[in-house]
DNA sequence: CGGTAGCTTGACCGATCGGTCAGGGACTGC
DNA sequence: GCAGTCCCTGACCGATCGGTCAAGCTACCG
């Protein structure tokens, strides 16, 4: 390792590429991402992200794959409790806070999970999204049920992404705002529907 | 192909081309779509595309400008009745058959207009979602009433475009179904607080 | 001091990218 | 019959894609 300071040049190295990949592969998506750009970005050069990182699919893996381990650990998690209000409640902090320590990983497989299929990681992702709909959703899952979590996992994923809401004068939402927000919106979203909902129009 | 049967085969073609276009932009992203694999879904040659847009920009100019027309001329009515909340109701069922008439070109530029900045058309959609964003939110915007606008935006682009929520099972929602259930969650999410909005865990 | 392991890189590969261009076949008007 | 227009296409262009390879460099170990 070439003029090491503090740990293994290539954990460094390493850290440094998966993080400009995953900021890549979120905006831009997977498929527009090369790893041209991506080792450009990071002040390597192709071969050496190739060294690191077997291929492009693994570089993805290693971006996104923590996450959803992260995810999946979630999922085991919300298997033991079900269905009580106050715990689905719980649930949803827990919830948040995997979205807002994961955001860009969240946006790449939420919205890319769909045209990438055939990727084991992202594979192992939508697995996952499906569990997470199943456990949210009952069972029988009324198309209102289907579009109301929809609605509060793509938004969330959207939001969390799309730093400053298309205004460029934005001011870059504190986290712990952003945070309770979010708690709010996707209590609304999918708690059971306690007793004042405003049952306009269904 | 040119035996021409009803109108004019330049129409045809274009149309066909547009739509399988807008199809691939939406899906798998305007900077991993190839005009190859668009001609190729289409059943013409690369070339023909070319011979019926410009460039690949022009295509995707094509295929969505005209739903940012439609989004433009609901921005202009809602300038006029401002505000009351039955109003802003209203708004929003013109809104849902919008976004329904409009699924792909809308997730396409919600989901990539902060990616392919600088493309006219998509500079001319996050206008409108700018302009959409400021009608919606109150000028002064909360941080709150910003996540509330973000996830309602996009999650509903995202579950317009995601149809079998991840279920490979889905029985593919019912249009009408879906109609119902957007409008009820946009109503939730933008309506200003109907007096008996569930206030839990601010 | 020589050897070796780890990290980085440029040169190179075949494939594909968006885009240009010169035609070719089918139809129309003369 | 012939010119012209319209629609479509294959051949081709330079650039870039993901990926391979061998060499070079630094650091450490004997």
């Amino acid at each position: 390792m070439p003029t090491d300071t503090t740990a293994s040049a290539r954990a460094r190295a390493s850290d440094e590429l998966r993080e400009v990949a995953l900021e890549h592969f979120a905006t831009v998506g997977f498929g527009a991402s090369s790893l041209q750009q991506i080792a450009d970005h990071a002040g390597y050069s192709k071969s050496s992200v190739l060294y690191h990182f077997a291929s492009k699919e693994a570089l993805l893996e290693a971006a996104i794959g923590p996450s959803i381990d992260a995810l999946e650990d979630l999922l085991g998690d919300l298997i033991e409790f079900r269905r009580s209000p106050g715990e689905r409640g719980a649930f949803i902090d827990r919830f948040v806070d995997f979205l807002l320590a994961n955001r860009l990983a969240v946006h790449t497989f939420v919205n890319q999970g769909q045209s990438l299929r055939g990727i084991p990681v992202i594979e192992r992702a939508n697995v996952a999204i499906n569990r997470l709909a199943e456990a949210v959703c009952a069972d029988e899952a009324t198309a209102a049920e289907q579009v109301r979590f929809g609605v509060a996992l793509g938004g969330a994923a959207f939001i969390l992404a799309t730093g400053n809401l298309y205004r460029g004068d934005a001011p870059e939402l504190p986290e712990d705002e952003v945070r309770t927000a979010l708690v709010a919106v996707l209590s609304e979203l999918l708690l059971p529907v306690p007793a004042g909902r405003p049952d306009r129009a269904y």
